[in-house]
Formats: C-alpha cells, structure tokens, sequence
DNA sequence: GTATTTGCAAACAATTTGCAGCTCT
DNA sequence: AGAGCTGCAAATTGTTTGCAAATAC
C-alpha cells in the first residue's frame, strides 16, 4: 500500500495541486483496508469535511486512478477503489467477499504457463474470492450466514500468502 | 457454446414462454462469437424483429442469465453477454480485446495451487486478454494500429487451447 | 496573478419499474 | 382463461459536464 505521503508527493510531482480533500482523499485511501465505492468515499469525506461534493470525488477518484495511485477495480456490483499496491512487484489477491479486504498471492498463474504463440498476450485477470479468517470466524461465531465448511488441499505454492504482505494489516 | 434449441429448451423447461423475441435472442447467441452489450443486442433485434424495447432486452438479459444460459461479464467499458459455455468441464478464457471472441484455456490456476487453509475460497476468476490470430495479422496488415511485437516462450500447458474447442470457430 | 479545483445544478447513460394490453400454453 | 410477456413512459442510479467563484502555487 502507498502511505499518504507518497501518494500526496505522486500527485504533487504530476503538478497537481494539493488541496484539503485531496489530502483527505490520500489519507483516507493510504488507510482503507479494503476497495471503496465512489459513495463510501463521499460519505466519509462528508463526515470529516462538510460540504464536500459528489463530483468532486469522481474527478478526483478519476485523477489518481490515471496517475497509477489508485486502482480501480469493477466487481459484480459496482466501481470500487483502492490504494495501488507496491509497484514493484506483480502480484494477485484473494479477495474477502464480506470485509473487501485483499491478500496477496504469492504466484501467478501466467508464470506457469505460456500461452499458444498465436495469441499476443496482453494483460490478465487473476482474482481469487472467498472468506477471510476473521470473517469465517465471526460468520461461525453465528450471525445469520452459516458457517462454510472447509475443504482445502494443504497450501503448496501459497502458503506465505496469508501473513507476507502488509496488505492484510489489520490496520485499522 | 449453445445451441438455439438448447437455448430455447432450457428456457421453456423452466417454465419461460417463448415469444418471438426469446427465439431471436436465442439464434442471436447461439450464433454470436463474442461478447455483446444490451445495446449491441438491441440494435441486433432492432433489425430483425422492429419494435422491440430495450427494457425487454434488458429483462430477458437478465432472466437469461440467472437461468444460466447466458454469462455475464463486467468489462472496463461495460457489461457484455454470451452464452454460456457448455457446463460440463470448468475453463478459462483468453479474450481478444479486438474481436472479443473467446478461446478456452485448457489449465486453471487452481488446479496448480491450493490456498491457504485460513481463506475460503468461494469462486475465482482468470482471464488472459489480448489479440488473436486473426485480428493481429489484420492488424499487421497495417490500419493504423501497429502489429504488436510477441514475446512468448513455447506453449506448455496451453497449446490445445487454441483450436481445440468450438468456441473459437469463425462461425459467421 | 493565473491556472487549477471546487461546488452547484443540470445533463447524461445505463438500467429498472409500474402498469395496461397482448400472447403463449 | 390466466399467468407470463411486452411496450411504453417514467423513475432510478451512477457518473459526467459547464460554468462561476474559490484556492494553490
């Protein structure tokens, strides 16, 4: 994830200027632990700093996401947002359907498999979906949604998946 | 792929009426190589059958797709339809980001790998995007886009995919 | 001081809904 | 006959745009 600052100095480097809600927008991204809609954005913005408006959001969600400091994601119910991951490295996530909160995945599959010559690859998709611990926990805890059971193999090439990356920070 | 009849039977076996406009968005599919949006299918109907609304595009699209007939795909630039592939074998996708035709991939990621035992895994997605055969020698051929240059190793995994299946027929 | 940003309101696109009339079965 | 469709028009939702006033540099 990008800290505040780093995205803040992004968009400053790109002669953007930095004004308040765009400084509560990084700060607001940098901690977010999981994608953001463009109206969880608003309505956060809105208790922290009134009167701020729905447009202006979108200009500026449309912004960062062009620079390379957001990234957007479209998931079956709608646009969502997130702090871009380290770029250094390319790497996929398991996603918690409950908590939107993502986990690294230490493989790709595209490492793994040349495609037929004939196909000029351009870009993938790789996106794994499913329960998180903390949340198969409370959902087990008994609320409503029944517990899933479980029928996983051992981990082979994943297994550091789970704890590496700071993605999964319980921060905040 | 489906087959017209296929279509139409699996609907009328749910208890759907067919109407005019349900066979011709039936035939449609069945005949389609890619992907297509409401609009596209509107237009389409719009030729053979005049008069017919979007909201009943919009309706069957969707009736369509619970019943599982047709996919859904959330794209970038919008949500698109096709049939659904046949259901017996689980396959991914390569997607020409031209022609939006798909072609099978004959591996999935998650056969090579298992997750960690703290995440259930719920569903997954894999897509590999960019150009196939055809669209990238009539893009080599020279109309403003410049024919990409490959780099890629031998197929391992993947080298049926490429005309194993019905799929990447040149049907229409 | 000047180019960028913001907020407002209004435009727009995509999709959904209510309802009366038409049509499969 | 009667539930299920369709078409129309109107409502909704999500996102974008034009423009004057406010602000960062």
């Amino acid at each position: 994830m990008l800290s505040t600052e780093q995205i803040i100095d992004t968009m400053s480097a790109q002669g953007l200027r930095i004004t308040d809600q765009r400084r509560t927008l990084a700060r607001l991204f940098a901690e977010a632990p999981g994608y953001l809609t463009a109206k969880d954005v608003y309505d956060y913005m809105g208790k922290k700093y009134s009167g701020l408006s729905f447009d202006t959001v979108y200009r500026n969600l449309r912004v960062m996401q062009e620079l390379g400091v957001l990234e957007q994601i479209v998931f079956e119910d709608g646009v969502k947002f997130k702090s871009h991951c380290s770029q250094d490295h390319h790497h996929h996530h398991m996603i918690c359907l409950q908590c939107e909160k993502t986990y690294p995945i230490a493989f790709c599959p595209m490492d793994m498999t040349d495609m037929p010559e004939q196909f000029e690859v351009v870009k993938h998709k790789f996106e794994v979906f499913g329960y998180c611990k903390d949340c198969r926990q409370e959902m087990g805890a008994g609320d409503g949604k029944e517990g899933p059971t479980l029928h996983l193999k051992q981990s082979k090439l994943m297994s550091q998946a789970y704890d590496t990356h700071e993605h999964a920070g319980k921060s905040q």
